[in-house]
DNA sequence: ATGAAAAAGTCGTCTAGACAAGTTTTGTGC
DNA sequence: GCACAAAACTTGTCTAGACGACTTTTTCAT
């Protein structure tokens, strides 16, 4: 039953074992340290290292050794907060904001659709990047009815939570639509998220209504690193 | 911009768009064929169509050519029917069931507590394969409270559905937790699902329980092979 | 025609070696 | 001690070739 495991898996499963109960940040021996502990080609621990990665449970970047990955709880659900920086919070973990870009962008046709405005609207496009304990984590595209938030520019400011400056404006926001869906990296996010190849992310759409007036005022895309976070969909006392 | 791609990916990229719109199920050229293509080797070819299994693009099988996959939409969300039968329907495919094993077993102490019973109670351990289309895409362990249901070996038969059972056991189910996460198969679990390596699948728990009698009846466990599916979790109108 | 055996095609895994590019450590001059 | 450059270490990628195992096709005897 060993026998007709390949020698990567075997090896991968037994770096697992080890690491599991591991601090995150540990180091692990290096390609060739491994290749020589073990008796195996370098290829061969390297293929190991790499089941690693992509079970999430080591971090890899060129030039360092292997880490133990640390991972946060992102639990969506009926009860999800709107914004994403309480729901890192309610993780345990500090949330930050940088803002990319801000400004006004003609938006696709299902923007529009959702936003229910005309076919020559313009809107404002924020693009920030998110980052967890200072750690780029993830990204995201928001559009904005700017006629509802003029000046939004100045009240932002560069770190600023949306749903914050959403009320500082007298607004009531309501999360009206929530989609979670696990996708592959474009060659544009791979490359905003500072990461090779084309991993696996968690795409968060999410749509916010003004309560008092009745009508949406922003639709934000978010793109998280699947390895910085593990998914936990839950409902509890549903009664149908 | 295209130099610092590294050319594996530059062949998975070009591939990806080219089966974009491919009918499912269709060859793609072999290992051999793309290197001689692309005038690379065949280990460079070969890790482009490896990055399009781990991106669920292609079905690969030792001794066949890569195929392009097919996947069906798992919706989760507070609307999802309890039964997986239903849900498969649903998603436009027919799901079969197989019974690889019934019989009473000691639980683990997780599932005695979710269930409410004694430290040394035994209940039903029900485990099953999970077919879509007559291909194998999951499996899963429920613990069953037997006294409310005896006989369930006659009466559930070899592909029946549980919940429907229950019905006939006079019993209104209802679904009272689920859970969702991605996590990778053990040893054990990939054995089941026939499938090499340690893929990702779809753990899904779900608790019923009996309207009528106010407890628990079973308490589920699947795991469902994410090349078969892609999950959305969807909310609409939540109030909050 | 049919069925079994042989051949060809294909993928899975492993070893071997090379170079590029990034990071950490070491050494040197000041 | 400090800054900077060089060396050592480490990972990323690619080529080359081999063998085993599985699948499909072809061949051949009946």
């Amino acid at each position: 039953m060993r026998a007709d495991t390949p020698i990567y898996l075997q090896v991968a499963d037994d770096l697992a074992r080890d690491i599991a109960h591991a601090e995150a940040g540990t180091a692990l021996p290096s390609e060739t340290e491994l290749a020589r502990e073990r008796g195996v080609h370098r290829q061969t621990a390297r293929a190991a290292l790499e089941e690693l990665e992509r079970r999430y449970l080591v971090r890899r970047e060129q030039g360092r050794r292997s880490l133990v990955a640390r991972r946060l709880d992102y639990r969506i659900g009926p009860d999800t907060p709107p914004s994403w920086t309480e729901t890192i919070r309610r993780a345990g973990a500090t949330p930050t904001l940088r803002t990319e870009s801000l400004g006004p962008r003609k938006p696709p046709s299902w923007v529009r659709e959702r936003l229910a405005v005309g076919n020559d609207a313009m809107l404002l496009l924020l693009k920030r990047l998110r980052y967890v304990d200072g750690e780029l984590a993830g990204c995201s595209d928001s559009w904005i009815v700017d006629e509802l938030v003029r000046g939004l520019h100045q009240r932002l400011g560069d770190g600023g939570s949306l749903h914050l400056t959403f009320a500082n404006y007298g607004l009531t926001p309501v999360r009206s639509w929530t989609r979670a869906e696990f996708v592959f990296a474009t060659p544009g996010i791979a490359r905003r998220l500072a990461v090779s190849g084309r991993p696996m992310v968690l795409q968060l759409n999410g749509q916010t209504d003004s309560a008092r007036h009745r009508r949406p005022i922003e639709l934000t895309t978010s793109w998280l690193r699947s390895d910085f976070f593990r998914v936990i969909y839950e409902t509890t006392g549903d009664e149908r």
